[in-house]
This record gives structure tokens, sequence and C-alpha cells, in this order.
DNA sequence: TTTATATTTGGCTATTATGCCAAATATACC
DNA sequence: GGTATATTTGGCATAATAGCCAAATATAAA
């Protein structure tokens, strides 16, 4: 395999890392409503300041957000909201995973 | 935060995070075009029969492949292709990382 | 039935990820 | 300036991942 796409398969693998986690998912979903403070994430999760703003900062590095500071608040919003279209797609693997666990139960 | 949407976030991200290794996104990339036996992702890739068998396990928990023993190989195969249309979209992701990226070299 | 090939699993180690607490920083407000 | 609020960072403990080797399993072929 060439370099060129071993490094590439590297950036675009680290992009859908960073949306593998429960809490970056929920952080992507709801900034696809808008733009939301690092406050409202700690809130609606009850997690850490902390592990909420390093969340933020894997998802900064891959590239998913930017981020700007009003007042006391720093404002997180998606950079490029396609990957929200991901979800659908994401859902039909469950239902197709889930429909294989019902036939190989049957089988059995 | 309702428990469905916790259990449902998890079952997201799950299959988020087994694309999420850029061997396994090799892994994919390359079922997108039909199916492929366990030993030509290890010649493409020289790592281990192992490490390339629990790759798949991954992928395979996730929902995203199932496979087939015929003879001696083990076939496997994309179970929902649609997966492979997020591809453009993180590209996007990633060029507007590195144009990020140069804006801030620039300014300081 | 022995042998060779393809794959998975057990076991181990090293690396990375996650999450908390406490401390540092930045900003607004008094 | 002092205080309160919002966020990030350092430090640490624990858990999860990745990768290898060796061994187990399955199947074909001799």
């Amino acid at each position: 395999m060439d370099e060129r796409r071993k490094t590439y398969l590297e950036a675009k693998s680290r992009v859908l890392k960073a949306l593998g986690h429960p809490t970056r998912l929920l952080i992507a979903e709801e900034l696809g409503q808008g733009e939301r403070c690092v406050c409202e994430f700690v809130n609606m999760t009850g997690v850490d300041y902390s592990t909420i703003s390093r969340h933020l900062a894997v998802m900064k590095q891959a590239g998913l957000v930017e981020h700007e500071k009003r007042g006391k608040q720093v404002f997180y919003r998606l950079r490029v909201p396609c990957v929200l279209n991901f979800m659908e797609c994401v859902e039909e693997v469950i239902r197709s995973g889930a429909e294989e666990q019902i036939r190989m139960l049957k089988q059995e």
C-alpha cells in the first residue's frame, strides 16, 4: 500500500474516530441544531467540565468543530455539517445488525 | 438525557468507532469493491492474520460486515454499503481543517 | 491419515483513551 | 482589586485498544 493512501486513511479514520464516542456524538448532534457553549454539554450529560473540554479538543483536532470565545463563555459549532448526514446510514447498519441477530437466534 | 437516547448514541458511536481505525477503514473501502478473503487484507497491509481477524470481529460486532466460509477461506462483505458515502464529507472535514491550520499559521 | 493452508483465539505487553480532581487561566462584575 | 463563573490543563488511575506470538481449529489436498 502506498504511503499517500496510508496517510490519508489515518486522517480519515481520525475524523470517524472523533465521532466514535457517545458523548462526542451527542455533541455533534446538538451542534447540528446550532452553536452551543461548553456549559450546555456539561449540563446535558452530567460529566465533568474537564472531560467535555477534552472531548471538544479531540473534535477540534479532527477538524469537526471550531470555537469562538464570547464573554466568559466559549461557543462551539460544527465546521462541516454534512457529518450529520451519516446518521441515517448508521441507523441502517444498526437495524440490519439487529435483524441478523434475530435470524441467528432463530437458527439455533 | 433519557435512557433511550443514551443507548442509541452508544450503538451509533460503536459503528463510527469501528470505522475509526486506518486498517478497518481500508478494509471497508476494499469491501466497497466487492467481497474479499481475510488473506487479502493480510497481504495488502502486512499486519498479522490475528490482528486482521480481530479488526474484522470489531466490524462484525458493529454490524458493518458479514462473512461466509467457502472452502478454506472466509469471505467478508459490507453489509450496508452506504457507509462508503461518508468519505466525501470526511474529506471535506479534512480539507476544511487544513485550511484552518494555514489561516492560523498566517495569523501568528 | 498426514500435511499444508486459512483463520480464529488465548495470552501477553505496550500504547492510548477516558474521566476525575485540583489547579491555572480568563473574563465579567462588584 | 477582589470575587464569581466558565473553561482549560496537569496529573493521575483505570480501562480499552492494538499488535504480536503461539496454539487451536477447520478444511482441502496428497
